[in-house]
DNA sequence: AAGTGGTCTAGACCACGCA
DNA sequence: GCGTGGTCTAGACCACTTA
């Protein structure tokens, strides 16, 4: 016999999958589910309900009750090449559609300087000594934190140029790193996928059992040396990381191009 | 004041962050902490605890106690993955030598034929009434499960062929794909993060506080239509999901190519 | 046998949003 | 003021592993 309060998340969790409680519903208070498995102590029931928070499945907004996750997710490509006319479209516009979409974007910028951490030295290949700038962003949509941008590129490059405004450059810092003859012409993303620190669930206001994609674009010059690291925080509930792929002719001397399905 | 279950759970990651519990420690047992902060009811304790068991930083191994996690075999060694030139290449063997190396590959394979699921018809575009066989991988290093690996496609393409065998296809199921007129010469991929279901957890072994990454890939033939869908669910504490993206030079013409910094 | 965490009982008082 | 979930008390018995 299972434990009352896995049959509770059970239950409750084959009601979510099914239909019965839709996104946004409210679940039965705790009092009801107590009476309903006849277990009648509090703890037991918040056991099984834990559960489903913490697998991002309800959120309890006191003193109302517990409810059904509305999931609102955001196209985060990383890449911006869409220039075929895809049947992808069709999915994201309704993606978005679904979820009427007139959210308006703004974003807090602090630039400042200083020492890399082990991640961000690694990849700017840089000695102990030296120091980094970084512009820190938090993006917001009406309000809502949807992710943390925080751009590193060292001091030795970017200090006393526009890359340290804090505030958005209209031609993109980008722009400025090429006229610093520093062109991005390629770019290495990694994605981490795990659970948010405390710091990462106040800034961007994360629900209980929400994980994190950690996303770090390393980006390099013509000559092959690394101008900048980015590292895009990204909550797994407003978010859908896209990539596009073409095959690549010279793909074709390879004996197998697995497209990851193999 | 802080309630005392948040103040066990802090006090215990900061000495995991500072590294006063290293990987592998053992935590205090439920009695010690009990002791400690003055509480005396367990389930105070265990509130806090189960705090740093959702977040991935401990995992309980009864009836030894609470441990700190060992993970990240993803994490770098302070050596030169990032040379030049192609550096992914670097980042995978290093991933492989720190895992040790000698793990041996295996993986079961399932075929069968069912009703797509709603992510899957979407995909493929089919109508209602159409099936889909499926080939369902659970991949294993040393017997430890390490993804899942489920492919799609229309039952009227690939009946009867070699994709249907339930065992490694030599020269790879993508060939048999092109055989049959339907190579693939695109793909989509989207990733979403989010907790496991239970299944997955079953499946992939997977501890508690590990989300995973679903990686769909969409692959299409050369008349954009849609070839195949694979759903990869992989756990967030056994990989690093990597993409290198070159400058295209058709995007000259765009204002701003942002390479993910903004 | 001892010690650990897993599950459960039967209460208590509090904080907060809403009617 | 009422109902909700948030926190906490002070116990109980059980399952499992190791000594």
């Amino acid at each position: 016999m299972k434990p009352i309060y896995q049959r509770i998340a059970d239950d409750l969790r084959e009601q979510i999958a099914d239909g019965t409680l839709p996104p946004g519903a409210k679940l039965p208070t705790e009092a009801d589910l107590r009476e309903k498995y006849g277990t009648s102590a509090r703890s037991t029931v918040r056991q099984g309900l834990s559960l489903l928070v913490n697998e991002g499945l309800i959120v309890p907004q006191r003193p109302k009750g517990y409810f059904v996750r509305e999931i609102r997710p955001l196209v985060y490509r990383p890449q911006d090449e869409f220039r075929r006319k895809p049947p992808e479209v069709d999915i994201y516009t309704h993606l978005l559609a679904s979820t009427g979409d007139e959210r308006r974007p703004a974003q807090d910028i602090e630039v400042s300087i200083v020492e890399p951490g082990p991640t961000v030295r690694k990849r700017l290949q840089l000695s102990e000594t030296d120091l980094v700038a970084v512009r820190r962003r938090t993006r917001r949509l009406d309000g809502e934190a949807y992710n943390l941008n925080d751009s590193y590129a060292p001091l030795s490059l970017v200090e006393g140029s526009e890359w340290m405004t804090p505030a958005d450059v209209a031609r993109g810092t980008n722009t400025v790193l090429a006229e610093l003859g520093r062109e991005l012409v390629r770019a290495l993303d990694e994605i981490y996928v795990r659970m948010p620190t405390p710091e990462e669930v106040r800034r961007l206001d994360l629900g209980p059992g929400t994980p994190v994609a950690e996303h770090v674009v390393t980006t390099f010059a013509a000559d092959d040396s690394p101008v900048q690291v980015t590292i895009n925080v990204v909550p797994g509930d407003r978010h859908v990381i896209v990539y596009e792929r073409v095959k690549d002719p010279r793909d074709e001397d390879r004996p197998r191009s697995n497209w990851g399905a193999e």
